[in-house]
DNA sequence: CTGTTAGCGCTTTCAT
DNA sequence: ATGAAAGCGCTAACAG
C-alpha cells in the first residue's frame, strides 16, 4: 500500500495525499477527510525510506559508546536517546568496545546510512579527530563529543571539567587531614589521563611531593580495584586515603581492604568518580565525584541538534563537577 | 557524489559500478579496478537510503525495552546490539519507559523506517499483543519477545523459566534450614508475576501454609527495598529469610537488615534476581538466581534472524535460570 | 486548492 | 561482460 494507492482510492492524486500526510496547508477540509478516511481505512504507513530518500534525512542519529552496558554510558545513552526520540529521531546504539578498528566500520556504516548527527561519548574517541579512515565522515556529518575532545579544527564538544573533579576529591580528604594519598588509574583513556593529572595538581597545591609515584596503574573494574588494595596493603607506608578514577575500582577497593580487617573509612578513607548506583549500593556508601552525566548528555543534544540544524549556538562547553560526600571519607 | 558521478569518470555504466559496489561477479578485473580506483580517489560512501528504498531493508533492527540504565536491560540491549552488528545491522535502541503511549509510538516510527525487524524486551509488552493500535506493525514485522510473550497467535518469543528460578531460590534457603520465609514483589510486571507464583508453588511444595500473606509488595529499587525492610522489622513474627524478584531490591533490604544492627545471612538471609553487577557490589554479596541474559539475548538474535530470512526453525524457547550462590544465604 | 512531472540514488531485469 | 531503462515510494517545484 502507497501513496497512489491510497490517491486513487480517495480519487485525488498524489500529491495531494502526500499533503495531508505532512500536515501541510492548501487542502481543502472536505479533501482531507475524504483521503484521511482512506488513510485510516487501510492504517496507511508511509515508508520514511522514499521520503528520506528525497528529504535526505531518516531523522536518525547515533550514540557511539565503549559499553553501553557500564552505568555512566548507559546513563548518558539514555538521555540523549530519550531527548532526540522527543523530537521525532531514532537512534542507533553503537558498543565500539574501544577499538578503533570497530569504531571505524561504525561510522561507515553510519555515513552510508546518512544519519543526521553522531554523538561521540567518552574520551576513548579523541583520537579519531586524527583518524585519515574516518576524516571523510567526519567532515560531512554533524558530530559532537561528550566528555572528550576531537583533534580537529572546528569540533563540538561536551567536556567535563575532571581535572577539578579530582581535586575537589582531594581537597576534601586534605580538610579531613589526609596528606598521605594515592590515586588509583585503571583505564588508560585520555580522560583518565587527564584524572591523574588533577590529582597530582591538587598535591601539588597541597605541597606534598613525589606524586608521581602515589599513582598506582590497575585494570579494570571490581578485580582492578581489589588488585590494587592488595598492592597498598603491603606499601611500607600505608596511606590514609585513597582517590579513584571510576567508582567501580573504589567498590573494588574498598572491598579488599575490608576484607583483610581495615575499616573504610576510619583506617582508610576511599573516593570514587562518577556518582553511579555502584556508589549508592556498596558498603560504605562511596563518597565520589559527579561529572553531570545527565547534564552533559543534555547539552550534546542541544550541540547537535544546534548543528543539525544549521544555526549553531556553541561550539564547546565545560561542565563542573561537584563532589558528593558520603561515608566511606 | 553519487554513482552517476563515478560512473562518468570512470567511463562505464552506471549498471557496471552498481556491480563492484556489491562484489558482483560478472565484472572484468581490470573494469572493475578502473572503478575501485575511481571509488577510492573520492571516497565514495554508498547512499544506503537510496539502496535500502529499492532492496526494502536498511539492515536494521531495533530493540525495546523499558529503560536502558537497568543493568538487566543493559546486558541484554548490549548482546543483542553486538550481536547484529556483527552481521550489518544498525540497531537502534527505545527507552519506552514501560509506557503503552511511547511503546506505540516506537513501534509506528520502526514501522515507517521499515525496519527488518524489532525485539522486545521485557514481559512489560505482553499486552502488546492485544493492542489494536499496533496491530498492523506487529503483522507486518518479525518481532520476537525476549522474556516475554505476546499474546498473538502465533508470536516468537524466548523465555527464561521465572517459576523455576524463583523455586531454585526457596529450595537453597530451605535446605539451610529457612521455613519462614517471605517474598518481596516490587514491579508489576507480567514476569513479576510469575515469580510471585513461583514462590507460593515453591513455598507449598514445603509444607508452608498461608503464603499469600507472605507476599511483600514495595515500590522499585532501593528505597523499594528499604521499605520493605523496615516493614520486615516490625512484622510480628520475623522470617528468617526473604526472597526478592530483583537484586536491588535485596541490596535494600539488605541494607535496611544491617542499619538496623542485624546481620545478613547470620539473623536474616536474603536472595535477589539477575545475577547483575548489584549482587557483586553489595556487602554481604548476593545469593541470586542467574536468569541468563545473554543467552536469552543471543537466542533472541538467532531467532529474528531467521525470521527476517524466512526460513524461521523454532518459535519459542523457554530457559533455564541457575542459582548463584554467594554470602547472603 | 489540486494535479503533473521531475527527480532523490540506487538495484535489477533485459538486451546486446 | 556491459549498458539502457524501468522502477522503489516519496517530495517539491511548477502549472493551472
Amino acid at each position: 500500500m502507497n501513496i497512489y494507492d491510497i490517491a486513487e482510492e480517495a480519487g485525488v492524486s498524489i500529491s495531494t495525499v502526500s499533503r495531508v500526510l505532512n500536515n501541510k496547508t492548501n487542502v481543502t477540509p472536505a479533501t482531507r477527510e475524504k483521503i484521511q478516511a482512506v488513510l485510516d481505512k487501510y492504517q496507511y504507513t508511509p515508508n520514511a525510506i522514499a521520503r528520506g530518500l528525497v528529504v535526505k534525512s531518516m531523522k536518525t542519529v547515533a550514540i557511539l559508546t565503549v559499553d553501553m552496558r557500564a552505568p555512566y554510558y548507559a546513563r548518558t545513552a539514555y538521555t540523549i536517546e530519550r531527548a532526540f526520540s522527543r523530537h521525532g529521531y531514532n537512534v542507533i546504539i553503537c558498543n565500539t568496545g574501544g577499538e578503533l578498528e570497530e569504531t571505524r566500520r561504525y561510522m561507515h556504516s553510519l555515513a552510508q546510512r546518512q544519519v543526521d548527527g553522531v554523538v561521540l561519548v567518552g574520551s576513548v574517541f579523541n583520537k579519531l579527530g586524527k583518524d585519515t579512515e574516518v576524516e571523510t565522515e567526519l567532515k560531512h556529518m554533524p558530530v559532537v563529543i561528550a566528555n572528550g575532545e576531537l583533534m580537529l579544527p572546528n569540533s563540538y564538544s561536551i567536556l567535563v571539567d575532571d581535572v577539578l573533579g579530582i581535586g575537589l576529591a582531594v581537597e576534601h580528604l586534605a580538610r579531613k587531614g589526609h596528606r598521605d594519598m594515592v590515586y588509583v588509574k585503571d583505564l588508560d583513556t585520555n580522560s583518565a589521563k587527564i584524572k591523574m593529572k588533577g590529582f597530582i595538581q591538587a598535591m601539588e597545591k597541597l605541597e606534598v611531593r613525589d606524586n608521581k609515584e602515589r599513582v598506582l596503574h590497575t585494570g579494570y573494574g571490581l578485580e582492578g580495584g581489589q588488585d590494587a588494595a592488595s598492592r597498598i596493603l603491603v606499601l611500607s607506608k600505608r596511606p590514609t586515603a585513597v582517590v579513584c578514577g571510576e567508582d567501580l575500582t573504589a567498590v573494588g577497593l574498598m572491598k579488599g581492604f575490608i576484607r583483610t580487617g581495615l575499616s573504610v573509612p576510619r583506617d582508610i578513607a576511599v573516593t570514587g568518580y562518577n556518582n553511579s548506583e555502584y556508589s549508592l549500593i556498596c558498603t560504605p556508601e562511596l563518597t565520589t565525584v559527579d561529572n553531570k552525566g545527565e547534564m552533559s548528555a543534555l547539552f550534546s543534544v542541544q550541540l547537535l541538534e544546534s548543528l543539525i540544524s544549521g544555526k549553531n549556538a556553541f561550539s564547546s562547553m565545560s561542565i563542573q563537577p561537584e563532589l558528593v560526600i558520603r561515608q566511606s571519607t
